[in-house]
RNA sequence: GCUUCUUUAGCUCAGCUGGUUAGAGCAUCUGACUGUUAAUCAGAGGGUCCAAGGUUCGAGUCCUUGAAGAAGCGCCA
């Protein structure tokens, strides 16, 4: 007999004798096992008539030890389930001590997220935890379906990387010198010239200027990979390590970019909605119950699908950043005051701006574009008012800014003066510079942080729990 | 990096203006029960009160410094 997973078995009709492989969820009554083997949320129900039993072995089927069950598919004769499996073999293929078990997150009992994520080698077994890596997988295996679908190639960026241009944070070295006494230069500066590269070498911000060299080629290119940034970032909405998706369009506009970020958002939410149905209705239901712990002011307007329909089903604000400030300028926060910072144009928009915006004003999402060229990056294309660039950033409701793009400046001599005005060495991105020389043409592309979007598609409220194992400052565990 | 808060049993927490032997619920163990769904009932065990220093006759409690965690801010995705 071949073993089938909990989650067919499940579907299966009654009748049928099955081999299940799984760990012990909980052993009630000396007779009920839930069994759950990660195929999806709901445990198997085994029942087992304990008096053709050997003792020693039901005492083995602890909570958390693996087991491999044959029996019969039948109806339940009970309540929270349609089928159960009586049980035929047991045969308990790995144990767990319950004095042991107590220590950890395993014990049955609920448990603060901070504790389970002090634990997070084990917390894949928790229903929260099973649920959300199984939407993380569906969105990752989303995106490469709509970009796949919408004739984008993927693009495998490099993540080693000696150029330092970006400008888009701190960046964390890479090398194989000795740090105790690594060679010098006459002037005392460590010799990277003996460096395995033979020069600096980073670990990767972003893709995006890679992508743009494979867009000018290919057409419609995405990256999706591991960015680092070594920023001292102490909040629920940054990592260390983070995963990025940057599609980049060649022949491409702003109002290209800003059309394709809500079309693949609004896709990525609706297919979270359509494939991943139990996990996000038993995350919807564990938010209620904490909500309903909390002052009213601090619940949810909306609930978890609630939400997700929402943002489906209407669309974007788009607005101007001239227009944003005009907003806030005339809002009551402003005018009584309750902003912490000013608000002026020229600013760039600090996370209460932009929550007012988002959360209270619009009430949905909000994609802000035309952004003061000083507060932006070197490679964003410069608009004809000579103030402000083709920059745009969608901002969602309690994750702050999901997505940042720009159509690039595609006009050689235009870039150039960038990069003086930005200090930028022309010396390193001769390679970048070389797509403006040769058949240049207007482009653009974004970068979606992909555990925001995780965050938003399971209604966690913390980075650091919709990936499996957060690297943050003063954190590399596991 | 900044601000605020937190750190007491395996977990979640209580512990008053400093005072004798530091408590509760859950979990664990032992026994009973056996169609349960956070099973139920009875009993038992379980503590470096985050660390170092200080004040005091006396510190879980007050002070100083540090560490770790959380929320918010800055930086961004």
């Amino acid at each position: 007999m071949s073993r089938i997973k909990v989650k067919a078995a499940l579907e299966s009709k009654p009748g049928e004798e099955i081999l299940v492989k799984g760990w012990v969820r909980a052993f009630r009554s000396n007779r009920f096992i839930a069994l759950n083997d990660g195929s999806c949320l709901a445990n198997l129900q085994v029942v087992v008539d304990f008096e053709s039993f050997d003792e020693s072995l039901l005492k083995k089927v602890a909570i958390g030890a693996a087991v491999s069950i044959a029996g019969k598919l039948v109806e339940s004769q009970g309540k929270g389930q349609s089928v159960e499996v009586e049980a035929i073999e047991i045969e308990v293929l790995g144990e767990a001590d319950p004095e042991e078990i107590q220590k950890t997150i395993l014990q049955p009992k609920k448990h603060s997220l901070e504790l389970l994520r002090e634990q997070a080698h084990l917390r894949f077994r928790t229903n929260t935890f099973g649920a959300v890596f199984r939407i993380r997988h569906a969105m990752a295996y989303a995106i490469h379906k709509y970009f796949n679908d919408n004739g984008f190639f993927y693009l495998h960026s490099p993540i080693l990387t000696a150029s330092d241009a970006e400008g888009a944070g701190e960046m964390f070295r890479a090398t194989t010198l000795e740090p105790q006494n690594p060679p010098l230069t006459e002037d005392g500066k460590v010799d990277f010239s003996e460096d395995f590269f033979g020069k600096e070498t980073n670990l990767t911000v972003s893709g995006q200027l890679e992508a743009e060299l494979g867009a000018m080629a290919l057409g419609q290119v995405y990256t999706f990979g591991p960015t680092f940034r070594a920023e001292n970032s102490n909040t629920s909405r940054h990592l260390a390590e983070f995963w990025m998706i940057e599609p980049e369009i060649a022949f491409g506009d702003l109002n290209d970019d800003m059309d394709l970020s809500e079309d693949f958002l609004k896709y990525l939410i609706r297919y979270a909605l359509d494939n991943c149905r139990d996990d996000i209705e038993f995350l919807d239901a564990r938010e209620k119950k904490e909500d309903a712990q909390k002052p009213t002011a601090e619940r949810n307007e909306l609930s978890l699908i609630d939400r997700m329909e929402f943002v489906v089903a209407n669309n974007f604000e788009r607005i101007s950043y001239t227009e944003a400030i005009r907003i806030l300028e005339n809002s009551k926060p402003y005018k009584k005051k309750k902003f912490k910072f000013p608000v002026n144009w020229g600013i760039d928009l600090a996370s209460e701006h932009e929550r007012f915006l988002v959360e209270k004003h619009f009430k949905k999402p909000v994609i802000i574009f035309d952004y003061p060229k000083e507060i932006k990056s070197f490679y964003m294309r410069n608009n004809d008012d000579g103030k402000t660039v083709a920059a745009m950033d969608v901002l969602f409701p309690g994750i702050g800014e999901i997505i940042g793009g720009s159509q690039r400046e595609e006009r050689m001599s235009e870039l150039k003066q960038k990069m003086k005005d930005f200090n930028i060495e022309e010396e390193g991105l001769w390679w970048y510079l070389d797509t403006r020389k040769f058949g240049t043409a207007p482009h653009a592309g974004f970068g979606l942080g992909f555990e925001r979007l995780v965050m938003f598609v399971s209604g966690m409220t913390n980075i650091r729990d919709v990936i499996p194992f957060p690297r943050t400052p003063k954190n590399v565990e596991f």
